[in-house]
DNA sequence: CTGAAAGCGCTAACAG
DNA sequence: CTGTTAGCGCTTTCAG
């Protein structure tokens, strides 16, 4: 199986020392133009590449951000971590993704596991981890949260504006007529949730409208939960013209409760979402949402966090969302 | 910072030398009871986790195994990714995931930079890259491919029965009374996007049908060539009554196109997938298709590979398709 | 059964 | 500008 190429040798072929090879690579000192040629060109030979291991030892970084994600499989965050991916490719690091699976233990575990490969620092997607946990974490190593708020951690979290993104959506929809409205919302314990919630509720306030406790419910932030809680709006036989859901993921299962129930999107019913996930723009019909630059954060994510890094400070982000009006909206009809 | 607890220290702390500290960890040779507790309860006072970079170094082994996928943010591969973390999860080896982002050089450079960083072994998910650059790689490091044919590997191949699949999904079709057909390809250069295409044309021919060239296209496995391919198949006007897709993405796409037409699922043409990603389940109305156990998939990935490592050789897999019917399909109407 | 000693491949002072 | 010298934290002979 082949024996990889070390420093040592490279130096040896070349007539150098094994520092002056460790300084061309890691550009940490001036070095003659003629060794320099002369090293670069058996590393071009040999094919040298260094082992990360050793330089992790002996460099004291493991050059591995370690990234949480509540999921692998989901069209929302895996965006983000192709932008992680992304923006990691030109530097010495590398992701290091591990997921949560939407559980405080596996979330908390997948921490522990990171700490234990020493990553030199840590993205959290979203996850469902308490404040009290995270704080003391910032301490031990650079982390950057994304789409949540950590309190006293401010700086370091990257989120959208969630409350604007919600009153782009009311507004649409009120403008359109809709009066009667039903709501969809991720759980309590995540913020982003809750911020969306109240932006929404806020909106109705302020329109002189009120919408009954049973008109709300809760799916989680999933397929399922969307599809199970637009199931339980129906079951109050309460009318609603509009069904607002807090994420997309949860819109796609309701359209599919919608759907068995023979309602038309959006004749029978207007239907929107939170994210722009890829997919929606396919949905059947497309997806009235508001879009988050889920990509873009993610490399802003990462670029935090080479910034923390570089012992730079993070700096706070929040992203604008923007209202993407497709064909699941429409005016309300006129009752029969 | 913080630093972290060393094997040292704990040696220390234990009265023992290092030596016996690693031998307790790793089982590598029987210690005295009475030094194993004392060692061990130092461990859990301390916490301690032993650094794996300096465990890759002395060691020779990184633990951890390479995947490449072609997207982090595909349904598909996703649940794969999910199998492999899961089955890796009690070992003491972790998959670090590079995107290959369906370009064959990105590709390329990913197995390079996981060869760099000396993963011990490699998983590839699909992916377009040749066999003559995979064989000579599996000289240099143990691989698993996943659904796809590596000639002259394939032991280490982690298939699924495309042709059985195609032919389920014919089957039901032909029964339905379908006779006019149109498809939508994967790419020529996938083995599987092949063997699929074959087997649907050999199904009808057994049938006694035949399909006009114009009315096979190809859509690249992904979402928008799906839609872009169906609209191509519209504007033949070449009448068809049952459009199948190589995979549920391209499907997803291609119900777009159907919608913006005017024509409805299943009433006007019947749409079929391959795969049962996630979503589908969810599409208006669900699709019909193929399942295949992808989460299982990537579980086996991951053991072949566990077992390579080991010494052990890799046990090639075939994994049987199974049929999924929903509510995309169904009898040809008459026609006006 | 267990400790001492020698590295794994690289980086980082420290002298020149 | 560059070579020498120590390690980084752990595993693994090699003696005992």
């Amino acid at each position: 199986m082949l024996e990889p190429v070390t420093l040592a040798q490279v130096a040896r072929e070349a007539g150098v020392s094994p520092s002056t090879v460790s300084r061309i690579l890691n550009g940490t000192a001036n070095v003659a133009p003629d060794k320099r040629v002369r090293v670069e060109a058996v590393i071009a030979r040999l094919n040298f590449r260094p082992n990360p291991q050793a330089q992790a030892l002996a460099g004291g970084r493991s050059l591995s951000i370690g990234v949480v994600t509540p999921s692998l499989h989901s069209t929302f965050y895996g965006e983000a971590l192709t932008g992680i991916e992304a923006a990691l490719n030109d530097t010495p690091y590398h992701p290091i993704v591990i997921s949560g699976q939407w559980r405080t233990e596996r979330e908390q575990e997948a921490l522990n596991v990171l700490l234990a490969r020493r990553v030199d620092a840590v993205i959290l997607l979203g996850g469902i981890l308490d404040d009290e946990v995270l704080r003391p974490l910032a301490q031990r190593v650079p982390m950057i949260a994304v789409g949540r708020e950590v309190q006293g951690l401010s700086d370091s979290c990257i989120v959208m504006d969630n409350a604007l993104g919600m009153r782009l959506i009311a507004g649409h929809l009120l403008d359109l007529g809709h009066r009667e409205f039903a709501y969809i919302s991720g759980a309590e314990r995540q913020s982003d949730a809750v911020e969306r919630k109240n932006a929404f509720l806020g909106c109705l306030q302020d329109a002189g409208l009120s919408i009954h406790p049973d008109l709300i419910q809760v799916g989680q932030y999933l397929e399922d939960g969307g599809q199970q809680a637009a199931q339980r709006l129906l079951d109050t036989g309460r009318p609603f013209t509009a069904l607002v859901c807090a994420n997309d993921q949860m819109a796609l299962g309701a359209r599919l409760t919608l759907y068995r129930a023979g309602l038309r999107v959006p004749d029978d019913v207007s239907l929107t979402g939170f994210d722009d996930v890829v997919t929606s723009r396919l949905m059947t019909p497309p997806l009235t949402t508001v879009r988050q630059a889920i990509y873009d954060i993610g490399v802003s994510a990462a670029q935090e966090a080479l910034k923390l890094l570089d012992g730079q400070p993070a700096q706070r982000h929040v992203f604008t969302p923007e209202l993407v009006i497709r064909e699941s909206t429409a005016p309300p009809r006129s009752r029969p």
